[in-house]
DNA sequence: ATATCTGAGTTGGTAGTTCCTACTCAGCCA
DNA sequence: TGGCTGAGTAGGAACTACCAACTCAGATAT
């Protein structure tokens, strides 16, 4: 999967396990450290380490050392810019699940303008920054 | 995972397992039955049935039966129009792969408008179809 | 110095999935 | 009726995830 020559498949072949996702969620959302995610996601200990080793393997995620007052030093797990890239895919996976498995709590948290507050969506654009329906592309 | 109040992990619990992904690129393609599924991909058959079975579940996919001459009534596997939605996840994997796992051989395909052969991205837009920096929204 | 505590992993066994091959089963045609 | 073809099923091996208990290193307390 890894050595394919489409560029999906390459990308499965790093983030397509499973737990992958839901860590990068948690990532974005700020997590860094081992227990946090841990936590957060109730994840197996041997395969949260697998995960974080492959996900610093390509880059998505950087170690990071840090000591807390008390503690010995650490390494927590930081997104790279390529792994902060990834908001937009898992932009696009909230935004189906929100219109196609609807939760009756209605959709979680919505993205928006930092500066105006307005939503967001996930969309095609052009070159000049102008949004494409998916049915004008090929 | 399926009734998960994040949406990202429910759109993973229909989505999220081996070769949904895949399956779905070659739907996206024009690709439509059983067998066609099965040698594109090389996935096992059982697995195969057990993926189109959730895909349909979920209104993902629909069966469609069809006739070739000389052959009895078969079911093709077409896309729903919630289904050809998940283009966008599609490409936004596609965009990452092609940035940060590169090939020798560069980028696949790009995907451009139809109009006018120019170039597309995956991206935030607002509502009034103006792309956002990902930096810019919360 | 020795003992203890804590958090980040490792290890070992079990259970669940995927993979692979061979098989079945249904309708069409000879 | 018997063979052909394509869509699935079945059975077993291999892999992966899960769970609990364990290790290991550095910091603190005694």
């Amino acid at each position: 999967m890894l050595d394919s020559a489409c560029s999906i498949e390459r990308t499965l072949g790093v983030l397509g396990e499973r737990w992958t996702f839901l860590i990068l969620r948690e990532a974005l959302a700020g997590t860094t450290r081992f227990a946090q995610f841990r936590e957060a996601l109730g994840v197996a200990p041997d395969v949260l380490t697998a995960r974080l080793n492959t996900l610093v393997d390509y880059g998505v995620m950087a170690r990071e050392p840090y000591q807390e007052p008390g503690s010995r030093p650490r390494d927590a797990y930081r997104l790279t810019d390529s792994g902060r890239e990834l908001i937009l895919v898992l932009a696009a996976l909230q935004q189906w699940g929100d219109l196609h498995l609807p939760w009756p709590a209605g959709p979680s948290i919505q993205r928006r303008v930092r500066a105006t507050g307005r939503p967001v969506q996930v969309g095609f654009v052009d070159e000049n920054g102008r949004e494409v329906a998916p049915a004008d592309t090929r």
